[in-house]
Parts: C-alpha cells; sequence; structure tokens
RNA sequence: GCCCACAUAGCUCAGCAGGUAGAGCACGUCCUUGGUAAGGACGAGGUCAUCGGUUCAAGUCCGAUUGUGGGCUCCA
C-alpha cells in the first residue's frame, strides 16, 4: 500500500494511504478532550467525516465547535439521531429531508396520523437513549442504481425521488448515506463522528410542511427542533425563545391597549385603541415631517381606482386574485393594493420640464391586499395597512443621486430607533414585465449607488418586483431577529405603460425614471417591530403617555390637575392618576403601562410647587421645581432629527 | 389556501368519566389618606365563538362555519 503526504498545521506528515482523517489529526497531537477536540476535517477544502480514510495527499485542518459550520453539522447530526429515534418508535414512517436551518434543524415525515405532543416527549426520550448509546455515524457509497433498488426495498419513496432527481439534475455516479444504528438515510454529510455529541437538543414543535415546498404535493409532518454543544447555550437560546413570546407585540398590544383584532370585525383588520392610534399619528407625523426637510411632497390618492388601469399597470395580471373589486354604475373599480397609479397621475397632471425633477411624492397610503387566511399575524401580515410610500421621478442624469437619499433616508430613519441592518438586491423574477434593456439598466443603478456608497449586500437573485429590482433593508432588532422593512424599486416600466414624459434640455420629450420606495414598510408592521424591540417601553417622544401624575393622597389632587394642565399646554402627553389607591400601587401600574416618566406628588410637592420625578424603571431623579421637569420633558420627548 | 392544535367572565386560565359554570387579576360599592412595583371587606360579571347533529340530558361527544396559534405555500 502506498503513503500519502498530509500536511496538518504546516508539518507534513507520512502515513499510509487509508488512513482516517481523525487518526491522520491524531498524529499532530491534536486535542482529543475539550472544546478544540474535533468534530470532523476538512481535507483539501472539502469538509469531511473523521472516519474518513485519505486517499491522496493533501492539507488536512480540524474543524472544531468554534468553526462557522460546525453548529450546522452537529444540528443536522441531531436531526438525524430524531429520524433514528422517530422512525424506531413509528416504523411506518417515511422519511424526507432533515437539515439544519438558522436556529436548529428539522426533519419531514411523512405519517398517516399527526404527531401529537406525548410523541415528542417519547421521541425526545428515544433520542436521549440514542446519544448514551454513542452510535457512530457509518458513512457508505452506493451507486445511484444500488441505492434507488435499496430505498424502494424499504418503502422510502421520497429517497427513491431524491436519489433520481440527483441522477437526473446533477448526473452523479456516486450517492453516499450514512447508517446510525438501524437507521441509514441518504445524505451528503459530513458529521458528528457519534451521537453521544448531539445530548444538548430540544424538540421545539410539529407542522405541516409540503413536500419539496410544493403546494401542489404532500402535507408532511415536519418536526423542528433545535441543538447546541452544550447545555448552557441551549438554555440561552430558550431563554430567548422566552424573552420574545414576553415581547410578542400581539400580547404587549393587549397590555398596554395599543391595539385589537377581532373575529366580529374580520381577520387582518387592525382596530387602533387611543393609545395605539396615538402612537401611530405621532410616528406618522415624525415621518411627514422628515420627508417634508427633504424635498418630498405630501400626496394624496383615491381608495379605489378603474380597474383598466390595474389592467394597464399590470397588476391583473400578477396580482388580481390578491385585490378585491367592485362595481360603480356599470363600471369595475379596484381597491389598492398600492399607490403609485394615483402618483403617476399627479405625475401626468402638467407638463413636465427637466427643470421640474425630480419630483418625489409621498403618500401614508392606505391599501387593501387579500391576503389568504392562513398567513394572518398580529399586525405583521394585515388585509389593510398603510405604506409609507413614495415615488420619485427622475432623469437618467439624477437617479444615482436619488438613490443615494433614499439610502441615507433609510439611514437615518432607521437609526432613529437603534436598528442595524442588512441589503439585499432583488433581481428580476420570472414573472415579469419589461424589456431586457430596462431591467440591466435598472439594476445596474441600484447595484451602482451600493457600491458607490461601499454599502456590503447579498444578491437575491430573481425575487425583484414583477416592474423592476429592488434593494430590500433588513433589519435586526434587540433579539438580532431580521425583519424586511425598507425597500428601493427601479422602474422603468410603468412610466412607459403610463407614458409618462418630461420635457429635456434639448426640447424633446422623454421618459423619466421611476423610483418606488418605502422606509417602514408597512406602518402596522413597523410598530409590531418596535413593540417587540423595546419590550413595549417605546421611547419618550414616540410613548403615547410621556408623563404620569401620582398623587400620594387626595390632598394633592387640585395640584395634580395643575401640572397635568401645565404639561399638555406644552404638548406633552400627561396623564393624572387621582384614584384612591396607595403609592406603591399606582407606581407599579405606571411601570407596567410603560410610561417613561412619573411624577409623584405628595404634601410636600404641593407646599412647594415641585414634583418629584421617577424614570421607567426605577431610576429616581428627586424633587425639583415644576419648570425644570417641564424644560427637561420637552427636551427629553423631541423627535430625533439630522443634519443633512 | 394547506397540515395540526385551540376557542369558557374585560384579561389569564381551571372545569380532563356528558347531569343546568369556577379562580386570580381587572371592574363596582364601602372601609382605608397610605411616600416609590399589588391595603382590606363585600358585590356584580358568562346563551361556555357560531350553526347543526347524537343523547332523557352537551361547555364536555360528532360535523360544519368563523377566528386564533404553530408551521408550509404566498407577500407588488
Amino acid at each position: 500500500m502506498a503513503n500519502i503526504q498530509v500536511t496538518i498545521k504546516d508539518a507534513v506528515y507520512e502515513a499510509a494511504e487509508g488512513l482516517t482523517a481523525g487518526e491522520a489529526l491524531k498524529l499532530a497531537k491534536v486535542p482529543t478532550k475539550g472544546p478544540q477536540r474535533p468534530l470532523a476535517a476538512r481535507f483539501n477544502d472539502e469538509l469531511v467525516d473523521l472516519s474518513r480514510p485519505l486517499a491522496e495527499d493533501g492539507v488536512l485542518e480540524p474543524v472544531d465547535q468554534s468553526a462557522p459550520e460546525a453548529l450546522d453539522l452537529l444540528r443536522h447530526s441531531v436531526a438525524h439521531i430524531m429520524a433514528e429515534a422517530v422512525k424506531s418508535i413509528f416504523p411506518e414512517v417515511k422519511v424526507t429531508i432533515g437539515p439544519a436551518i438558522e436556529n436548529g434543524f428539522y426533519y419531514d415525515f411523512d405519517k398517516p396520523e399527526p404527531f401529537t405532543p406525548d410523541d415528542l416527549g417519547r421521541i425526545e426520550d428515544r433520542m436521549r437513549a440514542i446519544v448514551k448509546a454513542a452510535q457512530v455515524f457509518e458513512r457508505s457509497e452506493m451507486t445511484p442504481l444500488k441505492a434507488v433498488e435499496f430505498f424502494k426495498k424499504q418503502g422510502e419513496d421520497y429517497k427513491v425521488e431524491l436519489v433520481e432527481d440527483l441522477v437526473r439534475e446533477q448526473q452523479v455516479k456516486k450517492v453516499s448515506l450514512y447508517r446510525l444504528g438501524d437507521f441509514v438515510d441518504l445524505c451528503r454529510g459530513p458529521h458528528v463522528p457519534d451521537s453521544s455529541w448531539g445530548g444538548s437538543f430540544k424538540l421545539l414543535s410539529v407542522a405541516g410542511a409540503y413536500w419539496r415546498g410544493d403546494e401542489h404535493r404532500p402535507m408532511l409532518q415536519r418536526i423542528y427542533g433545535t441543538a447546541f454543544f452544550g447545555g448552557k447555550d441551549l438554555e440561552a437560546h430558550l431563554r430567548l425563545l422566552e424573552e420574545a413570546k414576553r415581547r410578542d407585540h400581539r400580547r404587549l398590544g393587549k397590555d398596554l391597549d395599543l391595539f385589537s383584532v377581532t373575529d366580529e370585525v374580520g381577520g387582518g383588520l387592525i382596530i387602533w385603541h387611543p393609545k395605539g392610534a396615538l402612537l401611530r399619528v405621532t410616528l406618522e407625523e415624525f415621518e411627514r415631517q422628515e420627508h417634508l426637510r427633504r424635498g418630498y411632497d405630501i400626496v394624496m390618492g383615491p381608495q379605489i381606482l378603474r380597474t383598466e388601469l390595474w389592467k394597464r399597470s399590470g397588476h391583473w395580471d400578477n396580482y388580481r386574485d390578491n385585490m378585491y373589486f367592485t362595481e360603480i354604475d356599470g363600471q369595475g373599480y379596484g381597491i389598492k393594493p398600492m399607490n403609485c397609479l394615483a402618483h403617476m397621475f399627479i405625475y401626468r397632471s402638467q407638463l413636465r420640464s427637466f427643470r421640474d425633477l425630480p419630483l418625489r411624492y409621498f403618500e401614508l397610503g392606505t391599501v387593501q391586499r387579500h391576503e389568504k387566511s392562513g398567513v394572518l399575524h398580529g399586525l405583521t401580515r394585515v388585509r389593510q395597512f398603510t405604506q409609507d410610500d413614495a415615488h420619485l421621478f427622475c432623469t437618467p442624469e439624477t437617479l444615482d443621486q436619488e438613490i443615494k437619499g433614499i439610502l441615507k433616508l433609510v439611514d437615518d430613519l432607521l437609526g432613529a430607533f437603534g436598528f442595524e441592518y442588512e441589503i439585499e438586491l432583488s433581481t428580476r423574477p420570472a414573472k415579469s414585465i419589461g424589456s431586457d434593456e430596462a431591467w440591466e439598466l435598472a439594476t445596474g443603478a441600484l447595484q451602482k449607488a451600493l457600491s458607490d456608497q461601499k454599502r456590503p449586500y447579498e444578491v437575491n437573485a430573481g425575487d425583484g418586483a414583477f416592474y423592476g429590482p429592488k434593494i430590500d433593508v433588513k433589519l435586526k432588532d434587540a433579539l438580532g431577529r431580521r425583519w424586511q422593512c425598507s425597500t428601493i424599486q427601479c422602474d422603468f416600466t410603468l412610466p412607459e405603460r403610463f407614458d409618462l414624459t418630461y420635457v429635456d434640455h434639448d426640447g424633446q420629450k422623454k421618459r423619466p425614471i421611476m423610483l418606488h420606495r418605502t422606509v417602514f414598510g408597512s406602518i402596522e408592521r413597523f410598530i409590531g417591530i418596535l413593540t417587540e424591540h423595546y419590550a413595549g417601553a417605546f421611547p419618550a417622544w414616540l410613548n403615547p403617555e410621556q408623563v404620569r401624575i401620582l398623587t400620594v393622597t387626595s390632598r394633592a389632587d387640585e395640584f395634580a390637575r395643575t401640572v397635568r394642565t401645565r404639561l399638555r399646554r406644552e404638548g406633552l402627553r400627561a396623564e393624572a392618576d387621582l384614584r384612591n389607591e396607595k403609592l406603591g400601587y399606582k407606581i407599579r401600574e405606571a411601570q407596567m403601562q410603560k410610561v417613561p416618566y412619573v411624577l409623584v406628588l405628595g404634601d410636600k410637592e404641593v407646599e412647594d410647587g415641585a414634583v418629584a420625578v421617577r424614570k421607567l424603571g426605577g431610576q429616581d431623579l428627586g424633587v425639583m421645581p415644576l419648570d425644570s421637569f417641564l424644560a427637561l420633558a420637552i427636551f427629553e420627548t423631541k423627535p430625533p432629527r439630522w443634519d443633512f
């Protein structure tokens, strides 16, 4: 048998061919215990099992739990452990696929009867036994023909389909299989060496999922779980899930009395209560002012527009199933699912010169979309919502500048809430309108603006709007969850379809370029995100209640009313709690309602014309004259503003 | 739209062998005037989501509808 040369950490080792990766690493004295113990290896840049025999010269690197791919590898391995457990308890179940996902893993099963919560417990117990038994992940290879035969014999129809697709789509000559206990799965691998690695796991939920994500194919049962290298990490993640539940905007919306949804009114339709409505108009007014400062015009369009317009715009072809239509005097109308049409008619209401451009029309436009019943969710997915929508009409010369202006606006407005974000560039989808040249131009313009500003972005191929490519912004909230809010879409097509023109320097009529964009996206959804981001403790400028005045005894009632009047006169949102309750009780309630400032008024304050100030969370600012508090509160409740 | 689960007082939930509804909080009245996260007593509150079926009898069993939750598909 020939010898091979294996390079590990810059040292070269001579070894017999067929030596496993794990054995080779031992030659280099890679730790076999502790956090640096390898769970897999990288051989000539290919991720391999430690049990993989080495057949050629090459560079070998250990992969331990600190490696970026380690957690996925572990979770995928735990998915196999789960599948083995499920197969041993329910032998009639057919297995499909079980990948690692962002915060865990899942495995999809075809099983006639649904899994029950009890089943999850039983599966977990079986998994623990498998972990304890430290079963080895055993890799083998087969020709696709053999593999098909093998899985057919086992009745694993889904695996048969997967192998056949691998052959058809990638012309593979060999497939790899992994055995764990009695369970053999088609799998690219690699895996952790044995099941003892998978001890820190938890099964989370069962849900339906279509085979291969296709709604025309069978509905499978998906079990979600998560796994980590240590119990501490697992506990931290479970705590995060608890925290997310605690911050759920649907719960906080009720607790803080912001909004409600009721089946009597209809699903996906938000009813804004006084505090929620106040929060919302505060946010909207902030945005209006910021747009006016940046040269936008505020406009408003009608709620319904004639159906033929939707046909001309392409919305009829692409979205008519998600629109509502009605008829007036024999004429068809569609309720608007977006705002751009009216804005184009404002553009068209006059002859435009290049001197008029850019035109920036901003509308807090309320739209209706017939979302499928199963997708509705609190404030984040509703059937009627308000977009902070704008359409910019510009010449090719100023396009770049306008895109950059929008990026700056996004930066400022999202930054106001402490959001960081990531950018994606979405390109032409399968279902689209417009010429190839227009798509190339538009995509190039967005790309150029991003790279000029050195903003890192990822390309999301085929995910653009039907009329143009777009920049999508995914913000990250306080819990690290990502939400898509802002979007910038470059459109050459609608100006064409609605024959928008301007007169250029040379006296010729030309087409303006149209930019569609939102910053918050949907006001409803954004308030949902803000609620969870702040856990209900909105910053003072946005909080529907900024100051709550508490009396110690009824002797302070009159003064409390005076203070409330003074605060309100200064534009502060103040309430007085004059109920016959103990101070501690009122404080508790004000804290739970997340009011930023509490003023305590007792005999001392009445006598001195002063207020005792307590901030949300318990910080005591002490007793101060009412005027001092007024100055402080006016300063602290100013909305953010930027120089540019 | 699809899979599964759920729907009881304003809120959170108990009621898990079918026999005419219960707790805590909130609310009302009274007592208490109490200085930084829940003072006390009493009281009022429900056609058990809606419609239909089984049964002598249905909150409880069955079906449909609506809505909600966890996902899937979709998201201009």
